[in-house]
DNA sequence: GCCGTTTTCGGCCCGACTGTTTTCAGTCG
């Protein structure tokens, strides 16, 4: 798939335009033409032969152009010229906190200052004082600003950002000033990955509670310190927002602070067409130089002034057609799953195989979550890094398994496998084993370099094995570390409806497999789900809200999830007893 | 450069903080 690199041009031309001066406007539709190529989740070579090109939000004819000069001969001309005239590595300088386009062209012209090696050598000479608007503390913030970048900033995941947050917001929560607390931004969104965390407060005495923040433990560096408003680096590099707001605007300073920026835009467009104006501080009407306040307190009655339905965090997104902002009437916004439709995991591992807790144990672990079953789904004996079991130990585990599913009421033990998907769409165990399991999830750990229409035929072969329930992981991506692998998910997915079989949203939060993109592709394609956590310890099962948070940015509903039904209903689903 | 139930031309979200300035530009979210 061609949509990352294509994506990266964009976004690298509209911050090459950014240092030219160009119109705002101009440079805004190069970065949001950007992301939203970045978050298809169909192949664009696909879309561009199907001629839809030009229905990608964002994509006029201008764009429409380059992209299919890139896809016809690997370049854009006008991407080289910009490159010829601005070196690229003074992108890197851009990156630099505090260091935007004016001062990244500014170095550039008067001392061919080009990446940051030369600006950290600029800086240190001396060379950079005497420029127009640059004194000492710029040279300070720039100094310290390029060790930020060169410690590298990148996303976190959802985990590891809803960790960071809680710490924090605990610690926060102790100050007799804080009435709530709510960490905003991406994180509320649930996006799979977070660059910063935002936290939000209401107060009256902003003063003391911005005081505290700013001198917690696991403060490195503070960037900034204001009234309402801080902004600190912790000891692990993780750039945390605070923002303190009074009780009265609270609901619209939320909405403000969860974003996304696109969302924020799109909703001050509509309040304009309705006379109105929205901020941080509240929505209001406006008359001439006039302003009267609507509503502020909360969300609710802010979205309820603008004529619109209380829209779910992890919808906020604004990524044209899927965003159902009424053109007229009212937006539909679906019932969204929640956490507590999720009756059971499908999907964990024990000590069979590279588990670390014994069945006994992440039975009692989903018990104690209020939950009426789960499958012990073990890798398959080829799988040797992770202990595969052997076809012997399986009568083993199915034996244990039947012993302590006597002992319970009202909950089960499924007996699964996540039984591996080799080079050729074969299953690791034969059907006369595979028949005997409760549940079946099959999975690719191998050949992730496979050309799409072999990867795609395997996975569809798997797929329309009439053991397998649950395709695991679809596109095998690991978060920051592997890219996915190409499978034509169209075709995945209509095999999976007439065969049958669920698609797996991996709750773990380096997986997060499918992510919310193509949640909502693979649901407009007819998929169905199955929301998993692929624990190997009891307290992995906690990630089942990160998997509920990608189907519900997905705009999935209960009825598409598989383990939202009972035990009962869920036997009769997939065709056993 | 995109886009359209006031529009195919003329709009395009809004404010906080910082460092440099004597009223504002740049950066950020």
């Amino acid at each position: 798939m061609k949509n990352q690199v294509i994506a990266e041009i964009f976004q690298r031309m509209g911050a090459l335009l950014e240092m030219k001066d160009e119109n705002v406007f101009r440079i805004r539709s190069y970065y949001k033409a950007a992301e939203n190529i970045a978050n298809l989740a169909e192949d664009i070579e696909t879309i561009r032969r199907d001629k839809r090109l030009s229905e990608i939000p964002g994509i006029g004819k201008t764009l429409e152009e380059k992209i299919t000069e890139f896809l016809d001969t690997g370049k854009i001309a006008a991407y080289d010229n910009l490159t010829q005239e601005i070196p690229e590595s003074l992108l890197q300088v851009m990156a630099i906190p505090s260091v935007g386009p004016k001062k990244a062209k500014l170095f550039f012209t008067k001392l061919k200052v080009k990446d940051i090696d030369g600006l950290e050598k600029a800086a240190i000479q001396g060379q950079l004082l005497g420029l127009e608007g640059i004194r000492e503390k710029t040279i300070e913030k720039i100094l310290s600003g390029i060790k930020v970048v060169r410690q590298g900033n990148a996303r976190m995941n959802l985990g590891t950002a809803t960790d960071v947050a809680q710490a924090i917001v605990a610690q926060l929560k102790k100050l007799p000033q804080v009435k709530q607390i709510i960490p905003a931004g991406s994180l509320r969104r649930s996006k799979e990955t977070v660059r910063d965390i935002d936290i939000l407060v209401d107060s009256h005495d902003p003063q003391k509670v911005m005081d505290a923040f700013v001198h917690l433990p696991q403060v490195k560096t503070i960037n900034g310190h204001g009234a309402t408003k801080s902004s600190i680096l912790t000891k692990d590099n993780i750039q945390v927002d605070l923002r303190v707001v009074e009780p009265k605007s609270f609901g619209a300073a939320l909405l403000y602070f969860t974003g996304s920026t696109n969302f924020n835009v799109k909703l001050r467009q509509i309040a304009i067409r309705k006379g109105m104006k929205v901020n941080e501080y509240g929505v209001f009407a406006v008359n001439g130089d006039k302003e009267k306040l609507l509503a502020a307190k909360t969300e609710k009655e802010c979205f309820a002034v603008l004529d619109l339905p209380f829209i779910p965090p992890e919808l906020r997104e604004d990524m044209g057609e899927r965003f159902l902002f009424p053109d007229n009437g009212q937006a539909r916004i679906p019932k969204l799953i929640e956490l507590a439709d999720i009756k059971g995991d499908l999907h964990v591992h024990s000590n069979y195989s590279d588990g670390q807790n014994t069945i006994y144990e992440m039975a009692e672990a989903c018990r104690a979550k209020g939950y009426e079953y789960v499958a012990i789904c073990d890798h398959s004996y080829k799988l040797r890094v992770a202990g595969g079991v052997s076809p012997e130990n399986l009568k083993k585990k199915r034996k244990e398994i039947e012993y302590l599913n006597k002992k319970y009421k009202n909950f089960r033990i499924l007996f699964g496998t996540e039984v591996e998907i080799d080079m050729n769409g074969n299953l690791d165990y034969n059907e006369k084993i595979l028949g005997e399991f409760d549940i079946v999830i099959g999975a690719v750990h191998s050949g992730f370099d496979q050309p799409r229409e072999k990867m795609t035929a395997r996975l569809l072969k798997a797929c329309r094995n009439q053991h397998v329930n649950i395709i695991a992981h679809p596109t095998g991506v690991h978060l920051g570390k592997r890219a996915p692998y190409d499978v034509d998910l169209k075709a995945l997915c209509h095999a999976a409806q007439e065969a049958n079989t669920f698609l797996e949203i991996n709750s773990f939060p380096i997986r997060l497999d499918l992510n919310s993109n193509n949640v909502f592709f693979a649901k407009q394609e007819g998929a169905h789900f199955s929301i998993n956590t692929d624990s190997h310890h009891t307290d992995h099962l906690e990630y089942m809200k990160f998997g509920v948070a990608m189907a519900r940015r997905g705009w999935v509903e209960k009825k598409q999830v598989l383990n939202t039904l009972s035990l009962d209903e869920l036997y009769k689903k997939i065709n056993k007893r």
